[in-house]
DNA sequence: GATGAATGAGACTTCATTCAT
DNA sequence: GATGAATGAAGTCTCATTCAT
């Protein structure tokens, strides 16, 4: 079998494993034999059970952060108000296509472990850099009111992380599953609703030239 | 030793543990070594890890549920905002003070099993019905105007949790620990403000109650 | 609680167990538990696991001799084909009254400790003393023929116990448990059917005697 | 080191304990210590304790029925007398040559468990059927006199088991090991004399047979 | 490159017994 | 006499990894 498929494979069925189990509560026993493959190649292929799990969370966090560079190069011809809906849109539907890496990954950030806060301290402070950026330069041309940027940024980012950590809270409270292809069409719509109102210097102009 | 006090220790030990290393990292000889106590005790007094755990997201969630219980039988006399105002506050402070649990437990409950459905199924919906009861009351009084009230519940119900399940993310961006006195003051200050923004018709009238 | 009832309570509760799930299979929680009894008497009472099983068995293999012992004695003014028949009959009905403790006890035997070894060396050699005692009777009387005794003890020690120590196996075959009265009465009178086949030199006299 | 090699050492260290100490008397560590064999390996190979409990049980009743099928298939050609004696002959043999596991399973047989309910329901019942169907082939032919059949496999069973689950107490009795070569060809020549006497119509003239 | 038997550490739990009350 | 909390040893099993093939 092919490397590259082989480990495509593994990284498939621990992805589902530890989304379902924890990390901790999953064993490599459990991975192999759900990817049908041999327990030796996980250690052989990632060095281990740790080290598949560091190449989960950077292969997540780096297509995160690169989603969020890719939409910032974007932004220089865009209003800041239309940049960050392409951001948080990103970042919704990468986040639908990886749901399960999502919700594990996201679990795996709330634990106190060296990995996270290197992970923190590497992508968490690059995402904070695009966000800043895009919002300080809503407020540098006027398009934005001032406001506390970091609280909004703080439940900004819950908004975009509740979906696809909790996907069992938000069905249970909206009827909707997060990982259904609608949820984000309406979901999206209520973010920028309360971006417009926490932000928007002159919303009423602002609905027209969208609706225009 | 007093068996209630045996137990205490158990269940702190386990807390600050489970905080650190997640639930299945961590092993009950580490929580006895912890709580300086036999082995045993744990099976004896929880019946196993896994009682264990029940207990305590058991105890979290029963005690959260309570507050919203009093805060709501409390509100009669209350206008709807004052009471979510309450709720809200009541909750971060319960939060604060167990913090180490609060964050084992939202963690928890992101993983896809029995207990955290049954969790979900008991605790969530209580939650869930005394935020709609308030809110419900603000929209039939006037006091608020009407709005996707499932949306809003999950961003309140995500800027809750948020500040205690990613602590860390939380101080890098806001440059203010959770566990902070001063936090609560500002975080809610920030919520009420964005509650306030959302649903009163009458904002100026308001401000100018609360202030008198 | 008296000390005697105490003690009886918790012998049947061991005896019920032990018949079910064994000797080491079974705890001293779940026998004291069983006997609604704290658990420390059992080492109080019995001085531990151990000397309860001693105590079980010494009691059921004193009675059982006593019981050959009793009919032996008795024999003086019998028939060697009666008091034969007569000790089987008890036997037979000491074991149906003390059905579990027989099974076990049959059971533990089997197991080549110390224990046993001691039970064999005391009990056994005096079960097999009187049986030895009456066949020879007959055979001085010229009541019975000549014949290979110690197989014969040994096929007649099975008959005894086969029903006791595999009630369940007996039960599939003949669809009769020998727990059941009528049991019993229909096994006794084949195996006298058998010595008189085995031993009894004029068949048909002693028959006559026996109805007459 | 083989794997067959190695599963084969396992089963003979834990015949060896199990018939000694019972099954939940010997530790899987005692297993593994006496089979020179890592303590994993019992529950890799096996599935656990349990697994080799009902791996031994399983390898025995399935010779021992396989034993008594073949022995069975051989029979067209014989009388019913011959054929009872090849089947005993051979259950005789084969047990003295597993003596450790035959005593081992036969008290086993002895617990009432779920497995010991599967061994009957599947084995013993075909075990009844082999004895069934050349006894009664006995009694068609007019070979032999009708007679209680369910007691006599009672009674005969009883012989085929008894020296196995209880050598010690035959050996006390009749001074001559089951294990030794000898005592097969004095104990069967006394069990074929017993069924003669119970069973042939013309015992005289089958001698002759026999003899010639 | 791929296999799977084997390892040894460590996991959780249960056990019989003790001892202060 | 009776209790039950506490102990420490020992039980079984699972784990991630290694290594000879």
């Amino acid at each position: 079998m092919n490397e590259q498929v082989t480990k495509q494979m593994i990284s498939q069925a621990a992805v589902s494993l530890f989304n379902t189990k924890g990390f901790s509560g999953t064993s490599v026993r459990e991975i192999s034999k759900k990817a049908n493959v041999n327990v030796s190649l996980i250690s052989y292929y990632f060095n281990g059970k740790q080290g598949l799990l560091e190449h989960l969370m950077e292969s997540f966090f780096e297509a995160y952060v690169r989603i969020l560079e890719n939409a910032y190069e974007l932004s220089e011809t865009l209003s800041a108000r239309k940049s960050i809906q392409n951001m948080m849109l990103d970042l919704l539907y990468f986040q639908q296509e990886n749901s399960r890496l999502a919700r594990f990954v996201h679990r795996e950030t709330t634990i106190d472990s060296t990995l996270t806060r290197e992970i923190m301290a590497i992508y968490l402070r690059r995402e904070k850099f695009y966000w800043q950026k895009v919002f300080e330069k809503g407020f540098h041309t006027g398009e934005f009111k001032k406001s506390d940027l970091d609280l909004t940024i703080i439940q900004l980012k819950g908004m975009l992380t509740m979906p696809f950590s909790n996907p069992q809270y938000v069905e249970e409270i909206f009827h909707l599953s997060p990982s259904e292809p609608y949820f984000i069409k309406k979901y999206s719509m209520y973010v920028i609703r309360w971006l417009d109102e926490r932000f928007l210097i002159n919303r009423e102009q602002e609905r027209k030239v969208e609706v225009g």
